[in-house]
DNA sequence: CTGAAAGCGCTTACAG
DNA sequence: CTGAAAGCGCTTACAG
């Protein structure tokens, strides 16, 4: 474990200009950031994280709060917050703030206390009055995704995309539409997809239909299975709140025996991994993108708190693959 | 920012006392101890955690490295260690270290070398000679799950896991077994289940036969379409490297309209997410729990890290459904 | 442009 | 059982 006083000796100078040579901050003759250079290099000079974070007040790390990282927008926005943050030399320190558990408790109430970070990512939080009480003493900058509560949230516009995806369906001729998702909770983004699709249905004077299911594929898969056996009051086409659930319902349809999209319409929100194998027309956004968004956006925060970053707003875009098609006469 | 000064100027001690008091080292009078703890929750002390690290030389964050997160093994792995960390009171910082990617270099370069954490866990990360030299330099307890390299190494008995999902379709009277993944770069857990394989099908002289693929739900679905398209090479059973090839053979099958378990079996190893929405007979194992274990094997490790700690070793089940059954004669 | 000194907020022998 | 003092390894005004 080589110190700076190491670098400092071997290179002739005192700590503290070792230290401005090293962290770039004041003035160092060149020649002098040169042989303080070579001598950290030579000893094998790594700073102590603990030491500088006391130090300067800057721990180069940053929070990042989600809901599990099993869904597949969340482990994509993750990765691209990772990735970002590799590129700008930040530690990513994850807590797991599953709705219900204790531990989402612990998070709120001890760890996020510690000021571990420099500044705070929440992704899908729908983070409650108290907790946003919590993250609001922390004094540090937070930037969230498709989260709802915080000043700078980065999202697609969920009621305009639902909306969107409900109108291709219209277009084509559907008017039995049924939206499919929205749990027993709801969040931010369902409350803003199921809105977007009951204006559109609104518009065309059409009757809204909904069936509640989780997000997950197997759930949507179960809720489907259910839904599309009943003959009778079987749409002619699903909104999915997102491309999983909209798998899952194209699954139900295969192993019923529905054809798709002669019989059944399925459109969904995302573009998921899977989307292109299942053929499924949705309204592609990207996460991964949106977590570097996030980071950077967060950065510049930090580097000037008193400095109003634009936030950008990602676009969806419709793929249309071959899930949609005019409904039979 | 009430810091421990402000803790013992209330309760009338010193900081040090105050220090024993609340991070229990040291003797202190009980009644002194309530006194103390009573100060600390008055003001809402919260230690600052460089200043304790620094001066402690723990820093109470566990390392996570892994090959990413949108894998359901790794997924559910990374919520195990999260979980049993949040329990433990232990932070979490996560470094993605996808083979071949900038990042992973400089994950290995830089970012270990700050030290920033009592102790590793590396997932599924199949170091190369010099990654492991550099994590040995770091002079941190280090536990792995199914990654090799380590001495402390968690993982079902890959070899034994393929070798009985090869024998439960030689059981039911197969003999043209495929194997499907093992991609370009074979994993340290791919060796092993293919060994586990070869062996079974040599037990019995059978041919082993070999198809490669990604290990994701579409890379195997594109590689078994293409596999399954061909009447006469067709196999009458699969031996798939994980669940996720083995629903994209299922995925593939239903779309060339091959009836299974009728005409092909197909056998996987995870008892992932959705192994039971495809009725797949799998080895099921809980990377979840496995995740869970190395934590407690780590901690154990950093709070005596002379004394050797049994690696508990983990077991896979089988568990049948309804993707197998007999070959037609 | 450089160095001596103080300080970041704790913990930890040590002496009492 | 308790407190004064030193120290963890840096950064940062400040003076020169």
């Amino acid at each position: 474990m080589k110190g700076i006083a190491d670098v400092a000796r071997l290179a002739g100078v005192s700590k503290s200009t070792a230290s401005r040579a090293l962290s770039g901050g004041g003035y160092v003759a060149e020649a002098t950031r040169e042989r303080v250079e070579a001598a950290a290099l030579a000893v094998g000079y790594v700073p102590s994280a603990s030491a500088v974070s006391l130090a300067s007040g800057r721990t180069h790390n940053i929070g990042v709060i989600l809901p599990g990282v099993t869904r597949w927008f969340f482990a994509e926005v993750l990765e691209g917050i990772q990735a970002e943050l590799l590129d700008a030399g930040f530690d990513l320190t994850l807590y797991d703030a599953r709705v219900g558990t204790s531990g989402r408790e612990r998070i709120f109430g001890d760890f996020l206390a510690r000021r571990r970070f420099d500044g705070l990512i929440a992704v899908g939080l729908d983070p409650e009055d108290h907790e946003i009480e919590r993250v609001d003493a922390l004094e540090r900058p937070v930037v969230s995704i498709a989260s709802g509560g915080f000043a700078y949230d980065i999202a697609i516009d969920d009621v305009d995309v639902a909306r969107r995806a409900t109108e291709h369906l219209i277009g084509l001729g559907h008017r039995r539409i049924l939206f499919l998702g929205g749990g027993m909770s709801w969040t931010h983004v369902d409350r803003h997809r199921f809105e977007g699709y009951t204006s559109a249905m609104e518009a065309i004077g059409a009757l809204p239909m909904h069936a509640r299911c989780g997000v997950s594929i197997p759930d949507a898969f179960a809720a489907a299975a259910d839904l599309l056996s009943d003959l009778r009051a079987r749409p002619t086409a699903i909104v999915a709140i997102t491309d999983e659930v909209a798998i899952g319902a194209l699954i139900a349809a295969r192993r019923l025996g529905i054809p798709v999209p002669h019989d059944l319409s399925v459109i969904g929100v995302d573009d998921h991994e899977y989307a292109e194998m299942f053929s499924l027309t949705t309204l592609a956004q990207e996460p991964r993108e949106q977590g570097a968004l996030a980071v950077e956006v967060l950065l510049q925060r930090i580097a000037a708190p008193d400095v109003p970053v634009p936030v950008p707003v990602p676009q969806a875009r419709l793929v249309a693959r071959n899930s949609t098609a005019a409904p039979v006469a």
